[in-house]
DNA sequence: AGCACGCCGACT
DNA sequence: GTCGGCGTGCTC
């Protein structure tokens, strides 16, 4: 027999399949092994992913595959067939596929966790306690201590009576040694939380099971208690004796959401999300293969969790921007998910309060089933939002960055003794030097990006290749010696905050201040127990915890990610905001919530504000359409990198002058093509240049096709090719 | 990606 | 004479 490999190698020049001679020894190999070979005159790992009878391969040039590398295969055939499906949809390496569904953890072998149980053989003891000489006064004392806790690991023991004695008892026989594995991961007991349901509830949970033909939207406003949907029909999946994968955003950010579901389900559930150490992953990873736990809880990778006989997939916050992969193996999380819920049948379900709008247009036009949940589970009312004109305010004379209406709600949350969060939004230009004079910003030697400015440590830093850089104290283009930080950062604002507030406590929550997992929680902790009190800080403090004395949330500079150049601009906008606006509202006084903005007329604040969804999509999927952007369209983008500039210009040319006969022949239905040096020209010595190309949904399939083949004759081991469907930032 | 093979310059 | 530079080509 011969088995067909991809070999372990991180090039696409041998991203292909090898075929191999299975020896009689090892006739009983599998699809999904990883396997040891020989591939020129070295031995690599490669996986199986075919078994067949013969091969084209010429007999002299034939080898034999050499020994597996574990003891089952770790790959199912599913997710085999899902790494063909993303490599033709995708343009992606087969290795990186293989990658994804099988995490280091367990290619390199970290090792189960092994403790050592001490239990009693009574009988023994009974003739040894008989026998025992008065000066070992230890050994009795473990026997009874035993009696009373039949299992106890062997280091608990030793510390209590000294590894001398439990060491003789075991060697005496009295005392019997088990192995036995234990989880790493610890998460907390069952206990039972089961919430009555609403009928909005009960509904969603029924359409949502029916729903298997097609995805579902569950479009429910936010307390609408959507969580508690999902665990109900989690369970009927258990009840049918069948599993579930739950992905959501950032789980490392969000521990509630594995603390609600661990309550509920005990043992049944596993964890799976990039901040586990190696050793927890292992075990989880370890666990859904082994059919232990039926409930995945985890991030966007989750997804190619091994999983078996799946009854359900959530995504909850679907529309949030981490179920995108923004690096390498650049996947779209709803696609593998549809894909894995075709395979086994059973319903996706896509959970948001604002979806994002090509879920929502699919859901409109019946590609998908959509079930909504338009009321709140306490019939609370949603926190009011209020737009200041930024504007209006510096005409005023106020030129600091928080407004009078700001100052004055956050007086009231001080004098109320209840707690407020501010919100920076300073994804894109965080802290960039710049020369107040000419403008001038620092830029990495090797990538031609922007040098982010460290102020813990006192470094210029570059974000693409990690080089580091002395801060500049004169602009190297003018000599102004006014080289200062670019946007405002929230150490600012604190500054201010505190001279304005001196008795208040203030918590800083960034990347400056969150220098560990631990440090994060620290200083949530700390700003749930202080009243009053306020939390100012980036992305970090729009996701988390609940804080029901939360009364008051400030938004200081809400367009910045409306200014970001990218179709998505509005879109994230409302997403966010609504996120943010969520956060005051957790408590029985009604929220209230500040939108600073420069532009106070768009739409986008004027329908946040009302919370009407609705409205904010039919007039966004209008301008989609007029614009023939996503759902409407395809917009792809093709990178071409390599050490050497000129190769990678020549053939940008090349690949141009292919394009254009495209565009000859599909018409109309090629609405936009450009090519140009990337954003970031270089990164890591390796130039950089993109094609951006826009077609309809009609021919994408097609046009694919195409595209991929003729990237596959360019591309070679000088240059290398990437491609990214829909990409959410261009650099 | 790695590793060998191979064909040119400067060294104990 | 040979040690070693890295261009080229191949891997079932």
């Amino acid at each position: 027999m011969i088995a067909e490999v991809i070999v372990d190698v991180m090039s696409s020049e041998v991203d292909r399949v090898f075929d191999y001679d299975i020896p009689s020894s090892l006739c009983d190999l599998k699809v999904g092994y990883r396997v040891l070979v020989p591939f020129g005159n070295r031995k690599i790992e490669g996986y199986v992913v075919g078994i067949k009878d013969s091969t084209d391969c010429p007999k002299d040039k034939l080898k034999s595959v050499i020994s597996t590398l574990d003891d089952f295969p770790v790959i199912l055939e599913e997710l085999i067939s899902l790494m063909h499906y993303m490599k033709s949809s995708l343009y992606l390496r087969l290795i990186d596929g293989i990658r994804l569904a099988v995490p280091n953890q367990i290619r390199s072998n970290v090792k189960d966790k092994i403790e050592r149980i001490i239990t009693l053989d009574e009988t023994k003891a009974e003739d040894f306690l008989k026998t025992v000489s008065k000066r070992q006064k230890n050994a009795p004392l473990a026997i009874r201590y035993l009696n009373d806790f039949p299992e106890v690991n062997y280091t608990k023991l030793a510390s209590l009576f000294g590894n001398q004695t439990i060491n003789k008892l075991i060697d005496v026989g009295v005392l019997v040694e088990k192995k036995r594995k234990i989880n790493r991961l610890k998460l907390g007991e069952k206990s039972n939380t089961r919430k009555e349901l609403t009928s909005l509830q009960l509904n969603a949970v029924d359409k949502i099971l029916q729903s298997k033909e097609r995805p579902i939207v569950l479009f429910g406003v936010t307390g609408s208690g959507k969580t508690e949907v999902y665990m109900n029909v989690i369970e009927k999946c258990l009840l049918d004796g069948k599993t579930a994968l739950m992905l959501v955003p950032e789980i490392s950010l969000t521990p509630q959401m594995v603390k609600v579901f661990s309550s509920r389900f005990g043992a049944d559930v596993a964890v799976l999300h990039s901040a586990l150490s190696a050793g927890e992953k292992h075990d989880e990873w370890l666990r859904i293969y082994n059919g232990e736990a039926k409930i995945v809880v985890g991030a966007r990778s989750a997804i190619f969790a091994p999983i078996n006989n799946l009854g359900v997939i959530i995504i909850d916050e679907e529309h949030d921007g981490s179920y995108i992969s923004d690096s390498n193996p650049r996947y779209f999380t709803h696609e593998i998910a549809e894909f894995r819920a075709r395979y086994h049948n059973c319903p996706l379900v896509l959970g948001s309060a604002t979806p994002s709008i090509e879920t929502f247009y699919k859901a409109k036009t019946g590609v998908y089933n959509l079930v909504e949940m338009p009321v709140r589970v306490n019939k609370q009312p949603m926190p009011n939002i209020e737009i200041i004109d930024m504007c209006r305010e510096f005409k005023l004379g106020n030129t600091s960055m928080l407004s009078a209406t700001m100052l004055e709600k956050l007086q009231e949350v001080v004098d109320n003794k209840k707690q407020a969060i501010l919100f920076i939004n300073r994804r894109g230009f965080s802290s960039y030097l710049m020369c107040r004079e000419c403008s001038y910003i620092p830029k990495c030697t090797e990538c031609d990006a922007n040098l982010v400015f460290h102020k813990t440590d006192n470094v210029l830093k570059c974000h693409y290749c990690g080089k580091k850089f002395k801060p500049l104290t004169k602009c190297p283009e003018c000599g102004s010696d006014s080289i200062k930080l670019g946007a405002i950062g929230t150490q600012q604002i604190v500054e201010q905050l505190e001279n304005r507030f001196p008795d208040v406590d203030i918590f800083r929550l960034d990347n400056d201040s969150v220098t560990s997992k631990d440090a994060y929680s620290r200083i949530l902790g700390q700003f749930a127990e202080s009243k009053p009190s306020i939390l100012v800080g980036t992305q970090m403090v729009t996701k988390g915890h609940d804080f029901p004395s939360v009364t008051f949330v400030g938004v200081v500079d809400a367009d910045i990610s409306l200014f970001n150049y990218s179709y998505k601009a509005s879109e994230t906008t409302f997403q966010l905001m609504t996120q943010v606006s969520g956060r005051a509202g957790r408590s029985e006084d009604t929220g209230y919530v500040v939108l600073q903005t420069y532009v106070p007329k768009n739409p986008v604040y004027l329908t946040c504000a009302n919370y009407d969804y609705l409205k904010f999509y039919d007039k966004e999927i209008n301008l989609r359409e007029t614009t023939k952007f996503p759902p409407f369209a395809r917009i792809v983008r093709v990178l071409l990198t390599s050490e050497d500039d000129n190769l990678a210009k020549d053939s940008t040319h090349k690949l141009i002058v292919k394009l254009k006969e495209f565009r000859i022949k599909y018409g109309k239905d090629f609405f936009f093509l450009e090519a140009m040096k990337s954003p970031v020209s270089k990164i890591k010595n390796k130039h950089r240049y993109q094609i951006i190309l826009r077609f309809s949904n009609e021919i994408v399939d097609s046009v694919l096709k195409e595209i991929y083949d003729i990237l596959d004759e360019i591309k070679n081991n000088k240059l290398s090719v990437f491609v990214e469907n829909n990409p959410t930032s261009l650099s």
